[in-house]
RNA sequence: GGUCCUUUGGCCGAGUGGCUAGGCAAAGCUCUGCAAAAGCUUCUACAGCGGUUCGAAUCCGCUAGGGACCUCCA
């Protein structure tokens, strides 16, 4: 089946073509790393990783490209344009590049908790700083970039006449020309709607390097187009941001990028939709944001408990990727207990022992399960909703849980629609979504340790020993451990 | 102000012109020494008003609410 991707460009879904048969390329716009993610940073990380698993599942080869913002961007603080990641550092008494250092290692903490892929190439700013140069320089040459008193400009009107700028994010050029925006080099654009390649460094900036222009540091958006160009050449397949990024940061990478390799860069633009939290996007210039260390530890005042990596990646899992999700504590205590149900069911299902007829007899169930199991690569090619999977899955549940209980004997369905099950529990759940078990219950030691309490209790029970096997379960439960009977006289536990 | 998006049952959330996801919560039942799970059943929604259509939550228009971008932002 064929995957189709909404293609923020043209607005609509297309089937993807990759330019090489076989191969993928997609680059997604990374963190900025002056500060600590937060819960909405988390959602384009979670949806690209599914998009890059899904595209590996597919059988691509991928190469995926994620930057690091490590040289900063100015932004308007008062009347002075600063570099943030240096404004940072005064304030927190740090070199730049140990501020760089601190939050790239939390970040990559952060991807670690939520069990995502790294990306093929990592690359930072500073360290493609010549790359950027002389971009800029082709473009200068190009006649669509212009120099004043030592900082850059691209020329937006001029590249308008010849170009769609503004289709990405569907704006009317005459109306940018219009903005009354009264922003630092305002005065030095021929343009209100010209962004700036490179500025000049006022003396008290730290972060500088050298340039024909003199010391400077790079535009909001050339990191991009420069890295992008470098490793995935001049047109690949997909770029992946968040909403918010659509302008001006990808529409003038498309600028820059057409200017200077005379092709518009990308075929497929995808783009996330924002977290919301009572309904307003969480940001910092709302002041509304949640960091995942809070979320993670329940240290913050909306959270009523600390919810684990995995229940946020579900939660998020639990919508597409191109609806705003909003959050709020219940909805994540809810994410946490559907998660756990799902997973209980996956694990369930991995144990169960394979009947030893190979096709069942209730041909109404079997096809029932067929046609659950089918649709679910159909759902992800349709845009990836993993939504529309996850609904599936949990239609399987009930089904495993009988299985389990002996209500349902797996007879019924034959060892080849087991497998099947199985399969595709892993694949999707494991594989594509990166779900895996949150609990630290894989130590060997403690599990003998379980096994043997549990025959404890088993014998205390048989003898309707009820004080010993209440106490040996309130105790756990005390610990944090919950045991449970299961039909037919089994105990299960799991450390909540 | 401009451009665009959105409004689904107690809550979160999919969604296609007709077959009315899923999760959480709630209620009842079954199972059970108790507990917790689990199973079964119940709860039928699409902001409002018009229109198109044999038929619309799904298409169009108007009204109202909410939001995003236009400025760093995932």
């Amino acid at each position: 089946m064929a995957l189709q991707i909404f293609n923020s460009y043209s607005r609509q879904k297309e089937i993807f073509t990759p330019i090489t048969p076989g191969h993928a390329g997609m680059y997604v716009c990374g963190p900025t790393v002056s500060g600590e993610s937060h819960l909405g940073h988390a959602r384009p990380y979670i949806t690209f990783d599914v998009i890059y698993r899904y595209l590996l599942h597919k059988g691509f080869k991928v190469r995926y490209v994620r930057n690091i913002t490590d040289a900063g961007h100015f932004e308007e603080e008062g009347r002075e344009a600063e570099d943030k990641v240096s404004k940072k550092a005064l304030l927190e008494k740090l070199e730049p590049m140990e501020l760089v250092q601190k939050y790239s290692n939390l970040f990559h903490w952060a991807m670690l908790q939520f069990n995502c892929l790294e990306p093929s190439i990592e690359p930072t700013a500073t360290g493609h700083i010549i790359e950027q140069i002389s971009m800029i320089e082709k473009i200068i040459e190009e006649g669509y970039a212009y120099v004043v008193n030592g900082s850059v400009y691209f020329d937006v009107k001029k590249y308008a006449e010849k170009y769609p700028y503004g289709k990405l994010s569907g704006r009317v050029i005459e109306d940018l020309l219009e903005t009354t925006r009264n922003l630092d080099g305002q005065e030095e654009k021929r343009d209100k709607a010209d962004f700036a390649l490179w500025k000049k460094a006022p003396p008290e900036h730290i972060m500088r390097w050298k340039s024909p222009w003199g010391e400077g540091f790079p535009g909001w958006h050339i990191e991009c187009s420069a890295m992008a160009t470098k490793y995935l050449g001049t047109r690949f397949d997909i770029h992946g941001g968040g909403m918010d990024l659509q302008f001006p940061h990808h529409e003038s990478e498309i600028a820059q990028s057409t200017i200077c390799n005379h092709e518009a860069p990308v075929n497929y633009w995808v783009h996330n939709n924002m977290i919301t939290i009572d309904g307003r996007k969480m940001g910092k210039s709302y002041n509304n944001v949640i960091k995942l260390t809070e979320l993670f530890t329940g240290t913050h005042p909306l959270l009523t408990q600390a919810y684990s990596p995995m229940t946020v990646r579900f939660f998020i899992l639990q919508s597409h990727y191109r609806s705003t999700l909003d959050f709020s504590n219940d909805a994540l205590l809810a994410a946490e207990k559907a998660f756990k149900r799902m997973w209980e069911a996956h694990e369930t299902l991995q144990q169960l022992p394979l009947p030893p007829n190979e096709s069942g007899n209730d041909p109404a169930l079997e096809s029932k399960l067929n046609g659950l199991l089918m649709e679910l690569e159909s759902f992800m090619d349709d845009d990836f909703n993993s939504a529309k999977v996850l609904a599936n899955l949990f239609e399987i549940v009930p089904v495993i849980n009988s299985f389990k209980d002996k209500i349902l004997s797996t007879h019924d369905v034959g060892s080849g629609l087991i497998k099947l099950m199985k399969q595709h529990f892993k694949t999707y759940l494991e594989d594509i979504f990166g779900l895996k078990n949150s609990s630290e219950a894989d130590n060997d030691k403690l599990k003998a340790v379980m096994n043997l309490l549990i025959d404890i209790r088993k014998e205390s029970k048989s003898k309707k020993d009820f004080i010993t096997s209440d106490k040996i379960r309130n105790q756990l439960l005390e610990q944090g451990i919950v045991l449970k009977d299961e039909k037919g006289g089994d105990m299960s536990w799991y450390i909540q």
